[in-house]
Order: C-alpha cells, then sequence, then structure tokens
DNA sequence: CGCGCGTATTGAGAATTTTCAATGCGGGTG
DNA sequence: CACCCGCATTGAAAATTCTCAATACGCGCG
C-alpha cells in the first residue's frame, strides 16, 4: 500500500488481464496471451473513494484508465468557474483516450461513486493497437460510444424542462442494469448535469419523492417508477 | 450533370486529390501519390444548396465526406418531434465518421450554407487506413475532435442564460476566420443549437443588433463588436 | 449525547424564458 | 402591382427557473 498517484488514490496491486473478470467487455478484449506477453510495463490496478482525482484537465496525458466498477464524472470549467459535468463513466468504460494522441486531458476526472480501475500507460496502448487490429478497432468504438454518449447529452440532458431532464437522467441511470434501483449523486452535481441549478434539482428530485416516481430503499438509495418517469421523460 | 444522391444533390465531377486545394488540412493529408493510386472507387464531389440532406440518422453508412466548403447541421431529434442540433460541420470537417464502423448514421446532416462536399466510400477509407498510419492517426484526431466539439457545445452552449449562450455561438462563428464577419442562421437554426425557443433567439439577437453589438453589413451578414461580445459571454 | 459541518429542502420574490398571438418585412408569383 | 408565404420581430401574460435566505437533516466527533 506504499503506492499513490496523489492523495486518495490507493494502489492495489497490478493486474492480472488474462484472467480479469472483465475480460470480454473491456477494453483489451480481443487481445491473446500472446500480446500481454508484450507488455512490459505494468498495468496497475487502483481503489478510487469518493472525491478522488484520476486526472486534471491539462495534464499531460500518460496513461488511459479501463473503469472496473464506480462512476467517474467528466467535468470541464467555463471562464467564469462554474462547472459542467458532461458525461459519466462507468464499469467498462475507458478514461482519458486524448493522452492516446498525446493530448493534455480535456476534464477533470473525479469519483462519484467509488471506482476501481486500471492503469495503462499510453506506451502499452500504443505498441498493442500497432500490431493487433482488434485492439484498434476497439478504440475507435470507444471514441465513438463517447461521442454518442455527449450527443445524448447534448439531446436528452440539455434540452426540455427541469423536470423532464431529471427524469432523463435518472432513466439513464438504471438502463441496462438489473434492477430499477439507483444511488443518486450530489444536488449539485445533477445541476451540473442537467445545466440547472442545485435547488432546482433538488426541488424535483424531491418532488418526485413526494409523487412516489422514487421510493428510498434504503439511505440514498431509489427505486424508479420507470413508466411514469417515462412519461415524464417524454412529456 | 445526372448523377444524383438524393434530389437537391448535384454531382460535380470526380475528385482529382493529389491537386486538392485543401490537400494539406484534410483527412487524406497524409496519403502520397502511391497510396491514390491504390484508390479504385470514385471519389464523388457534391454541390449541395442550402436546405439538402447529406444523409439521414439511421441510413445504413456506406460513405463518409470531407466537407470542402459551406457548413452543415448534425441534427437529432427526440421521441416528442423537437429537434436538437448537436454540432456544426464546416470546411475541412469530416461527416459520417460512424459509418467507418459499418454503424447507421447517427444525425441528419443538413446543409446551412450551400456546400461542397467530397464522398469517400468506406471500403476505400478502411483500405487505406490499413496500410497507411497517419492515415489512421488522422482519424482518430478527428474523432477527438468532434468529441472535443461536442463537450464545448455542452459547457459553452447549452449553460448559462440566453443572452450568454448566443454571444457564445456568434464568437465561435467567427473564431479562427479572418474577419469577424459572419452569416447567421436561422433562428429557429440557432435555437436549436442553444437549447432555447425560436423567440428567446430572436429577440437576444434583436436585442444586440439595438445595442450595435451586431452591425449587419449586408443581408444576413453580421459585423461583430468581439470585445463587447466576448464581455457578455463570460458574464 | 449534543454540537457543528455539509448538504438537502423549502420559501418567496425577482428575473428569465416560454407560450401564443399578432404584426412586420422582403422576395417571388400571378 | 397586389398578394402570399415564410420568417423575423414584438407584445403580454403565464410558467419556469434563478437567487438569496432560512431551516432542516444526517453524520461524525468531541
Amino acid at each position: 500500500m506504499a503506492k499513490f498517484i496523489s492523495d486518495q488514490q490507493a494502489w492495489e496491486g497490478q493486474a492480472d488481464c488474462l484472467s480479469c473478470t472483465l475480460r470480454n467487455s473491456v477494453l483489451f478484449s480481443g487481445l491473446d496471451e500472446k500480446d500481454f506477453d508484450t507488455i512490459h510495463q505494468p498495468i496497475d490496478l487502483y481503489a478510487l473513494p469518493v472525491g478522488a482525482v484520476l486526472y486534471r484537465a491539462g495534464d499531460q496525458g500518460e496513461r488511459m484508465f479501463t473503469i472496473r466498477s464506480g462512476i467517474l464524472k467528466l467535468v470541464q470549467y467555463l471562464p467564469d468557474g462554474t462547472q459542467r459535468i458532461v458525461r459519466l463513466l462507468r464499469s467498462t468504460d475507458v478514461a482519458g483516450l486524448e493522452a492516446l494522441l498525446g493530448q493534455p486531458y480535456k476534464h477533470d476526472a473525479v469519483v462519484l461513486q467509488a471506482t476501481e480501475a486500471c492503469s495503462l500507460p499510453v506506451s502499452v496502448v500504443k505498441a498493442l493497437a500497432e500490431t493487433n487490429p482488434k485492439l484498434h478497432a476497439e478504440l475507435l468504438r470507444r471514441w465513438q460510444r463517447a461521442l454518442e454518449e455527449a450527443d445524448a447529452w447534448l439531446t436528452e440532458l440539455s434540452t426540455g424542462s427541469a423536470k423532464q431532464r431529471v427524469a432523463r437522467l435518472l432513466l439513464r441511470l438504471v438502463r441496462n442494469e438489473a434492477s430499477s434501483e439507483c444511488a443518486l449523486f450530489s444536488r449539485e452535481d445533477m445541476g451540473a448535469m442537467l445545466g440547472i441549478t442545485t435547488e432546482t434539482a433538488s426541488r424535483t428530485i424531491a418532488e418526485f419523492k413526494r409523487q412516489s416516481l422514487l421510493v428510498e430503499t434504503e439511505p440514498n438509495h431509489f427505486l424508479l417508477d420507470i413508466p411514469n418517469l417515462e412519461h415524464i421523460a417524454a412529456d
């Protein structure tokens, strides 16, 4: 436990990609045993608590990250200091793609829910991508996925009334999940995702609770009334 | 003039990439003469009038396009039919990157200002990208650029008051341009870019005109008072 | 167990934006 | 040249959202 990227970021050991439980859904899914033999730099695994910063906008990007579990926010800042969350990263997503192009990171990446992440040195990914067409194709797909996500945030989460936006965000959080239950973010973060104020986010969530569109099963865990939220989302 | 992609899309001939005037800034900038010899399908050049549709969301993507001049909007639709413009494409931009992954187009691509575009068959780009690392790297950069653009639309154009958003859009239109003069879009399109109503867009533009932040030099051409617009944009 | 801190909630008035309707304007057509 | 059509502009009331301020609530700590 002696290794830290910065405070709050605890090293958990070196990853064993071959026996990774996410082997089939992760960036390296197309690689085989031979490929892994060519990796000479270690791939470290980190456990990151809420609030930890994976990287900061402007930092020279020297690694990319595969998210194993948890949720991160990608944050950009306006000149006046207000923050806008432009994307969320979750299990199997890749953070820091821009590092592959030698560019500095474009966002702050901050942990919203306790996260495990594998750190991939850019040099490793680059070397593998040059020899392995599957990895290469996977990288393109990741970029495209990020782009679709960004577009969806524009059309779904930055358009319409506050009620619609909150409903769409909630639905998005449980899509492709086994249960229709989820943990919520702070009202401030919700506002920064939806382009509304903290108070409006709070009022909207509170109203949804009163209408039983949200039922708090345990502290900060909510069961969603999906059909009725969909109705609100669609207007 | 017998060849049409659909109505409104006039074929202008086959492109001669080697002598292209945009040779150095375009997707194919990394290619050399040998590479072009391997292109067996023609690269067509089209002239597209305002309102023409380059492709529609959901269409199977069989080609990508390099924009030589003009402006296109990429439009997505919400279930209730409202449209949201998620990006603009201009000179040297590439439209339809998703086709390279075999995916259907994600947006309607509609001409806002008369456009010239080169049509690149996906098979050609794919074949070239496999043998030419420069083209390959250029493709990654294009994806990243699109992503940065999407993020900027979230932080700059979908956040803050209507006045701020309009000011930021105007400034964005003349950035990296020789003159601080530009043609404006319909108020409806501006609204769809900024997540505000047509009327609010109109009122804001009208107010800017009254305050001489915008001066109409010729019909629908405006000279911008950049310093004061920047002041409004920053609040 | 009470205190204090950070966050959530609520209230109330101000400001902004939407809505719906009316009017103006310019270019093309009969 | 009158008319029409599409779009921009403007008006006015309604609705939403923001702002600023006051509580409330939950949790960790002394």
